[in-house]
DNA sequence: GAGGATTTCAAACTTGCGTTTGAATCAAAC
DNA sequence: GTTTGATTCAAACGCAAGTTTGAAATCCTC
């Protein structure tokens, strides 16, 4: 396998990423495909046996992209922060720009036709965010029991997926083009607010003074702007 | 026009509804649904002169089954028992045993691949949603301004649709077959709670000893036709 | 540079799709 | 019974899709 042959097979994976995701398995013709990948129409069948293992390739790669990994929280002291981390990463991970759309469009597809194999992965994207919040929620709310521990975490995951999935209302809606810095700190800080008050969680934000210096974390997040 | 031929037209209907929304636009095939129509191929060109059209027709009919009438709030007093009863009804309608599982699902592939002329529709479908939330926020919480009351608009209809979308995790992680009468109200209950908490109103429920079996919400639905 | 394996290419093949067609069937009106 | 219009039907058309093919081009080893 030289590099060159390699480079093609990347090639038209990428483009099958993009177009299968953009227009679905059906919707997206190999003949599309290779003509971004700028390849022969039978390179499809060379490197990848057939239309649907490309389209299973492309889906590995996905979920692989999805993945997060678990979150690491010493004490309820740190949590409140880790919370506000853990939910501007996940709104910078599914709506950011560096985040790839294609990827969780992709996703989309396979819960709106799961199949058995799929629901495996789905669970392997979602999962490990659920254990995320879990912990979290164990140092900022301990009274709260399984039940209510998932809705808080619904609440929040299934916020960020709406705005992934609903794009282009919503941002018809909002008058916007796409989801800028700006927009999606403004997510997040909804996001975070709504989940401590829902938890009567003091912030120790009320005291309006910007000029106070914070912690350098919060500086930082400040200067993003 | 007699009533045979209105029939198979209705059938026909049915069966694309039905079709459409389990394989998609271009997943489900004239033939297929005409097969289940027990109809000719050459019906959807005789009722309706394309396959987009028949698409058209399947799409207005879910739109129809899913739209929502404008709320009408009298003044503040009420507004908190009208988001309430708001709420439960959004979640019944999206949730409950009665909602048709196909319109849903239809609404779903037209929001990964929106049309030019479905971002109408779409618009119909959620922007009754959305000005009840506005009519209700501008008197629960005035001090709001545009952007925040869309993103508490977004916060529940958001939520409700994700438990419609991700159901089959969802369903999973719960431990549960189906969104059950008690699983619905569990939902309701923790939306409503997240958004009185989240705006600061309060609720004067926490003295009011709530009779546990209340029948008379469903009477109260009724009346309001 | 010859030889063999790997990769590209243009063209054709097969299949299934949406659509069209024109005749056949039916229902009622005259 | 004939006529008229609406509806059904089987067959075929044109097209685009995925796939196959076999030769040409390229690369690597000796």
């Amino acid at each position: 396998m030289t590099r060159e042959s390699h480079d093609t097979r990347e090639r038209l994976l990428e483009a099958a990423c993009e177009l299968f995701a953009a227009h679905g398995f059906r919707g997206a013709s190999v003949r599309e495909i290779c003509a971004r990948a700028r390849a022969n129409i039978a390179a499809v069948n060379y490197y990848f046996h057939n239309k649907e293992d490309l389209y299973l390739a492309a889906l590995r790669k996905a979920f692989a992209l999805v993945r997060t990994e678990p979150l690491r929280v010493s004490g309820p002291r740190d949590a409140l922060e880790a919370l506000r981390r853990w939910i501007t990463d996940l709104v910078e991970r599914v709506l950011g720009a560096g985040a790839p759309a294609w990827s969780l469009r992709l996703l989309w597809r396979e819960l709106l036709d799961p199949t058995e194999a799929m629901t495996v992965l789905l669970r392997e994207a979602i999962g490990p965010d659920m254990e995320n919040v879990k912990t979290l929620l164990s140092h900022l709310a301990p009274h709260l029991d399984r039940r209510q521990g998932l809705l808080w975490g619904f609440t929040v995951i299934g916020q960020v997926l709406f705005y992934s999935f609903a794009r282009s209302p919503v941002l018809e809606l909002m008058d916007r083009d796409s989801y800028g810095p700006k927009g999606r700190k403004m997510i997040a800080d909804h996001l975070f607010r709504l989940v401590t008050r829902g938890l009567g969680i003091r912030t120790e934000r009320r005291t309006r003074r910007p000029s106070r210096k914070r912690t350098g974390k919060t500086a930082e997040r400040e200067k993003r702007k």
